[in-house]
DNA sequence: CACCAGGGTGGTT
DNA sequence: AACCACCATGGT
């Protein structure tokens, strides 16, 4: 797959539309969603906020010195409550430790990623998230939709690297606006195919042929 | 009932 | 380096 070869955020913009996540919200909210959100529904980590928000827990200096147990029975919904609260609570001690988010935001990205990476709970793909979703970097979220798409669109033998992903992406697009909207089309779209093209027999999504997937 | 959701970690081959 | 089990709830 050449750079240039194909018009992803084209194709998946004009047929999803805005998708509009996570419009000017709080940045630490973000940065809690990105660990809620994780390998689980989007409505069930939303709830999970909104409990954390309704106790007075959703900041990074509330969040470091809460009650653990309270930490988790506010985030049930969001699955893996027992981890994932630990992870929180990691989240807003190092913000704290670290002189707040503003302080945080004067680092370079990559620096930045160093940092966020040795959170228990962040790799390399909820790190992206962070940078580009709370910290307005220009990143590429690379996901298993994403790599999915380009193994597809690319119809060649072994899945190309992530960084060679990566490039392809910053190719056609390396502004902040249009990376956070791809990441969301990336997700939507990746939603909406059917996961066992091209095997899948009764496969109901029509749109498959247009995105140059082989027939089911 | 099975399967999936905006992953990450630690252990085993 | 490539697998694997595990984490756990809520919706379809």
């Amino acid at each position: 797959l050449k750079p240039g070869s194909a018009r992803l955020y084209e194709m998946l913009y004009d047929a999803y539309g805005s998708q509009h996540w996570w419009p000017a919200a709080d940045r630490f909210e973000i940065m809690a969603g990105a660990l809620l959100v994780q390998r689980t529904a989007w409505r069930n980590a939303e709830s999970a906020l909104t409990a954390l928000r309704d106790r007075e827990l959703l900041s990074p200096e509330q969040l470091a010195v809460a009650d653990t147990r309270q930490i988790e029975s506010s985030i049930r919904s969001a699955g893996f409550f027992r981890s994932k609260a630990r992870r929180l609570q990691g989240l807003a001690g190092f913000i704290v430790g670290a002189g707040g988010i503003e302080r945080l935001d004067a680092k370079p990205t990559p620096e930045l990623r160093q940092l966020l990476l040795a959170l228990d709970g962040v790799g390399e793909e909820t790190a992206s998230a962070i940078l580009l979703y709370a910290f307005d970097r220009p990143v590429v979220v690379i996901d298993a939709y994403l790599r999915r798409l380009i193994q597809r669109l690319s119809a060649a033998g072994k899945p190309p690297p992530d960084d060679a992903i990566a490039a392809w992406v910053v190719a056609e697009i390396d502004d902040v606006p249009r990376l956070n909207e791809l990441h969301a089309l990336v997700v939507e779209h990746g939603k909406q195919v059917c996961a066992k093209l091209p095997r899948c027999r009764h496969c109901a999504v029509r749109d498959v042929c247009r995105w140059g997937y082989a027939t089911p």
